[in-house]
DNA sequence: CAGTATCCAACTGGATACTG
DNA sequence: CAGTATCCAGTTGGATACTG
């Protein structure tokens, strides 16, 4: 194990979860998820282009990492939610701030983007 | 375009944005410009496990997004210098803290892997 | 040393169809 | 509605060889 965690060590297992924050998609959820908790059809359809299969795939690495809470209602037809865990919280609050640096700064970087000339490579795809 | 800058919106290049910062390398190449300028070599070691391919490739989207800048001494053999711009270096805090966040809960994170019992995927390798 | 180009195996992730 | 399984086209990214 590592004493103490480096990111810097591919080996160090702090790299996976790094490599999971910095998914397409967990930023995203743990931002809607501060509102509470939340159905999964509530957040297929506030995640405009992601798939039912990322969905629940991310759902799950992020239920299996302990940063959110798995709510299934014995009824039918089923209901489920999602919830922030304690540990969860705290990350979605640097996840806030991800976006709100992103939605704050996007104008620039939009700008230096054009200015560079260069062109946007289809794995930042470009609306 | 979009006003203001919409991260759920699949066509909002803010997603893109998103994206980048998401990547597997970008925070962790953020963390090691805080020190300064850095030469690609020393970056290639700090750095466990990328290839050459991958910094270039980084580095290029970073400069074109205009949060790093590239220095190139006109010397033989080449010296290449990259230094984080201001946009970069207001990201870099919050890379940082995203960092520190990881290396400060992973023992949690990996107490709740095992109490999960998952398996987990080779998508988040495990060492 | 820094960077580019090419090749290609491995993986990702969307679409579809299906179950409880 | 929530979730799983399968298929497979497109992408990713490492390895290698090469240039200035």
């Amino acid at each position: 194990m590592f004493h103490p965690a480096d990111p810097y060590n591919m080996d160090c297992p702090s790299r996976d979860v790094l490599d999971l924050i910095g998914g397409k998609w967990a930023i995203l959820i743990l931002c809607c998820l501060q509102q509470g908790a939340v159905r999964t059809g509530v957040l297929m359809r506030a995640i405009n282009g992601i798939s039912q299969k990322m969905l629940t795939q991310t759902l799950r690495d992020m239920e299996r990492d302990g940063l959110i809470e798995r709510i299934s209602y014995p009824e039918v037809p089923p209901r489920v939610e999602y919830r922030l865990t304690e540990l969860g919280a705290s990350l979605s609050e640097l996840a806030r701030a991800m976006e709100q640096w992103v939605v704050t700064h996007y104008p620039e970087i939009m700008e230096n983007r054009e200015r560079s000339g260069a062109e946007i490579p289809a794995r930042l795809k470009l609306s």
